[in-house]
DNA sequence: CACAGTTACCTCACCGCTAAGGGACCGAGG
DNA sequence: CCTCGGTCCCTTAGCGGTGAGGTAACTGTG
């Protein structure tokens, strides 16, 4: 990211492109996060999406019981995107849907003992993938880090969650 | 991402989730952020991998020539997806492809005054939208944000760029 | 100079997501 | 009741990406 900025300062000195050291560095590092979490998921036969909706269910609490609408608003996903998610697991066994006695229209995704074991097993060896890549950053680092996201989140609207 | 975390606490209370305070954010911020910087191509006719590429090209400086490899390298994505990119850049008259001349197996990718006049036109909006999303934060922050990115993108490997 | 290995780019099958739209169902107001 | 707007979930076409593999071109070795 310093060459980039570098490059563009040579070829465009008029223009400031400092913001790109915020946002340059946010896409590079979420996609090599991505990729390093995705390699412990595969662990597990899993991927970020599947981890996505089972770990949800899962802090959800008893009785682990969620409708595709709160997953959706979780997952900041489409309802298009949460039923195809729901439809590999419930075949592999890790959820169930049922229809909901209060609303018809409403489903109920529920984790099965099957879901449980997986996302016990896969939740420990996620955090450990995470201590590891927050290992070079001190706390005081750290909590800046989480500070500043913080405040970019607030001024992007985000609500819940 | 503090209810997430609260719900952690709740439900598996032997685990220590905090690092989930650092890269929920990050996953959150980065599907934002996109997001907003989208809409901003959009504005343009273009999104998020045509911007890079012609940016990429722009900020190369003169002959604003580079190769497929260059370009895959630069943007972190198969060369699959740079040959799909170039061909809907090509067809647009953005960019075009010719043979080298040193190395038959090899192309140069070129700006055309179009794709020129483009870049041109979007990159200043786009630093303006960058700008908007800093707002909130002041310069001490923002400071601290970038280098805690940097460490994080040192532990990961993250070599040239 | 022949050949094996490497490099550069493209092709193709597949995958997950989005966006738009449809069907089933709910509930408030005539 | 019955209607009608709103809600919930699913369906589908299309899109951009990956990963594996193919072809053409280059390179170093004997």
């Amino acid at each position: 990211m310093d060459r980039v900025v570098a490059q563009w300062a040579a070829e465009r000195p008029d223009l400031d492109v400092s913001p790109m050291e915020v946002f340059g560095r946010l896409k590079r590092l979420y996609r090599l996060v991505d990729a390093a979490l995705n390699r412990t998921f595969a662990e597990h036969g899993l991927d970020a999406a599947s981890f996505d909706v089972l770990a949800t269910l899962k802090r959800s609490g008893p009785p682990y019981r969620l409708t595709p609408t709160g997953l959706m608003q979780s997952s900041m996903v489409t309802s298009g995107a949460i039923t195809q998610r729901l439809d590999r697991l419930e075949a592999r066994g890790l959820v169930t849907r049922t229809r909901s006695d209060q609303d018809g229209r409403s489903r109920e995704v529920a984790l099965t003992p099957e879901g449980h074991a997986l996302i016990d097993r896969a939740l420990p060896d996620h955090l450990a993938t995470e201590f590891g890549l927050l290992e070079g950053l001190d706390d005081a680092r750290t909590a800046a880090l989480v500070d500043a996201m913080r405040t970019l989140l607030a001024t992007l609207g985000d609500s819940p969650d």
